[in-house]
DNA sequence: CCTACCGATCGGTAGG
DNA sequence: CCTACCGATCGGTAGG
């Protein structure tokens, strides 16, 4: 049983980044959880940041990776959202203090990583908005739709997500996600006749 | 005119905090930002940490003295929704960033000062919550309507405000604050007959 | 992975 | 409000 002691520090790094924040979490935290000195996990790490990089850089390649193939297939746009914010919100929910850091922690990269992140949100949130357009486009959405506000409306409700959300609750990830989008889509699905 | 140097103090400790964050910020950032000497600093406040309780705690107040007396007044329950939801939006406008304090830096407090805000956050998600079930009861909103999800929706989108709100942007407070709602009351609004 | 240590900086205080 | 300073701690390195 080979113990990556690599990937304990960053198991280490994910709990505590999540929980007090990266300023405010020392390497010598994380040395102290694995009973190791805090020089001695620079034989594994190059940098404090660079352990924020790593998990930040792979929280938004995971979000992207899942969602972009939902956002560009041929789907009938309302199902086409319901699928992207479930497949968002179990992304979430397997990952909570990755979800916690991306959403948070970002902002103490240095400024070219915090370039590349604010790009990839960027296009993330661009999913959203075209799925919206579409469906205006098509009719399924109300003419009348803020393709841009009701983006926003869908994007707080995942992004606010991991501050509340228990594991141990009563509602599963698919619950939730069918919860806030069913309410969405009927506020901004087209009248019927 | 009076250089009331203790506002000039949390002034500057506002938008420290909000911007990098209160770990990430020290006393003599905000000193320097003053001309001021770090250890001058304590002529006018008790500890760092009393600078951000009294910022959680004005803004905490604020918040609930806005909101309150419309939860508890008689009005339809979706008027009422998007009395209180604009409302909470013109206070998060106008004070970005004691709201950002208010939303992310609270948990740096000592434990009893965390605990109080607990309190008050629980209290105020209560208001929204009970709107949303008074309408349930009136037959305004639909009967099938998760009370507790739709509140979610609501709280998430106004949370997520001061992320993305910028006050030189296109939409007023009014504007997006409409736009939420009506979103989300046709979304959980009753069939009409 | 440890010992030993670096320069820098932290929140805060004493004494004017 | 400044000078001068406190003990503690920070991220990180040298040399084994």
């Amino acid at each position: 049983m080979a113990i990556d002691r690599k990937e304990q520090i960053y198991s280490t790094a994910r709990t505590m980044f999540s929980e007090r924040g990266y300023p405010a979490t020392t390497v010598r935290d994380i040395a102290r959880e694995l009973n190791m000195q805090a020089g001695s996990l620079y034989a594994h790490i190059g940098s404090k940041e660079d352990v924020l990089w790593e998990i930040v850089e792979r929280a938004a390649l995971q979000f992207i990776g899942v969602v972009a193939p939902i956002a560009s297939s041929q789907t009938p746009p309302a199902d086409k959202l319901r699928a992207m914010v479930r497949a968002h919100v179990l992304v979430v929910a397997d990952n909570l203090d990755d979800a916690t850091i991306f959403l948070h922690e970002w902002k103490f990269l240095g400024e070219e990583r915090r370039a590349w992140v604010n790009e990839r949100r960027n296009l993330y949130e661009g999913f959203y908005r075209r799925v919206i357009d579409e469906g205006i486009d098509s009719g399924d959405f109300a003419a009348h739709t803020d393709a841009k506000m009701a983006a926003l409306l869908v994007l707080s409700s995942m992004n606010w997500l991991p501050q509340w959300y228990n594991p141990a609750g009563p509602l599963s990830p698919e619950e939730i996600a069918d919860s806030f989008t069913q309410t969405i889509l009927k506020g901004i699905q087209a009248p019927q006749y």
